[in-house]
DNA sequence: GTGGTCTAGACCACA
DNA sequence: GTGGTCTAGACCACA
């Protein structure tokens, strides 16, 4: 069973939110290859938002590559496979670290405290792998 | 004469690209305090977008204590103070990471590609500044 | 349901007077925690005004920590945070004096009046605040 | 001779504060009625602002009857008269009033605060006046 | 000239 | 439906 939050507030929509934390569970091995998820109106029930939101989240998570939908069945975690070319993989890692370095100078954090807080976070996913 | 550099389709509005750049340039050194800022109607022109869309990114600046309109004048650069309390800039920080770390993980990046992403920019960083 | 005046004509902008206005219904208690406020063209319409200004106005206390986007549901009051350093709020609160007792010396106010003008003002939000 | 500061970055613009701090310095009698006060070339030079700036300044308070001019002779301060009728300084009071609370409120200050620094300012005020 | 505000109208993503 | 962004064009106060 995967655990879910959703929080409010922030600028990140509720889709988004599912599929990051669907991606992270995966990453820290809370889901396995093979395993399946919660149907799309169990979990839009369970975490009290519209169902559309989840089957968006879902489709987003079918499209590149991580879950796979076998119909009448429901969705499960499948081996991921590279859907993106290289340098369109080069591209969003450009743009995403853009975006994070220009918060971080807009907060006024010194290139050692970015360190610091991108490290305490990987720890909890090195972590989360060994458990 | 700082250089701004807009592209339109990502998902980073306008008015954020423009704010990111000026952050970045005076962390850089390219724009120092004290030192007057395109027009707001003169940058709008030179970027080819509307002149509200570059106020809008200039009373950003205005609001997080980075710059200040002298009225009849125009924009300068101000001595940066602390506007955010501490909480709320912990609050800022670890929401950017959790979002930016989710980006590298929906890439299938690993914690050591991750590292060495950002140290590639933060190492532009400290050459600018030194230069 | 809030209800909100709008005069035009006078210095103080629109959107500045829908800002004041949604921080006083909500230091009254007319505005709890949770509760979600008119939509945003919903509200224009309502003070005959451009659904822009109304934006602007949210953005602010959005921005402020006063109320919450929910995207694609609303706009929500939230449990207000101190978004601002000591610092900020000292200097801020200092202006603001200043502008004020510059323009009762203006008016000619003895020291006296200017207490009874406050005092009749801060009685009023107090019994707001019991009923 | 008074002695004048300006601040930039404030929303104050600059003919405002010479206007706010003439009516200062006569509140704490560091100016007199029959006093003259220096010319607008001469202050504009001296505070290295455009002239038509304190021409603008001077201009208010020679319309609210805090100075005269004599031709030939300069800007004099003369005995204040009240030119605004009672009801429009009570509209202006009250105007004045809700926007000081408005940003108090903003700043989350509590009534005893507010009293607080009205006080302080105020007894910087009587000293003045007894200096 | 400078920035600040506002209208009217459009298009987009999200729920 | 919701808010967020953007354009085009106007008017205002200030220096």
């Amino acid at each position: 069973m995967v655990s879910i939050k959703i929080t409010t507030g922030g600028n990140r929509a509720i889709y988004q939110q599912v599929v990051d934390q669907i991606r992270s569970a995966i990453a820290a091995e809370k889901l396995t290859v093979g395993q399946s998820l919660p149907s799309v109106r169990g979990l839009a029930e369970q975490l009290a938002v519209n169902h559309n939101t989840i089957a968006k989240a879902y489709a987003e998570l079918v499209r590149d590559g991580t879950l796979e939908s076998r119909p009448g069945r429901g969705m499960f975690v499948c081996q991921k496979r590279n859907v993106l070319s290289a340098a369109e993989r080069r591209r969003r890692t450009q743009q995403a670290v853009d975006v994070f370095l220009a918060e971080m100078l807009a907060l006024d954090l010194a290139p050692e405290q970015i360190r610091e807080v991108i490290e305490a976070k990987l720890n909890g996913f090195a972590v989360a792998q060994k458990s």
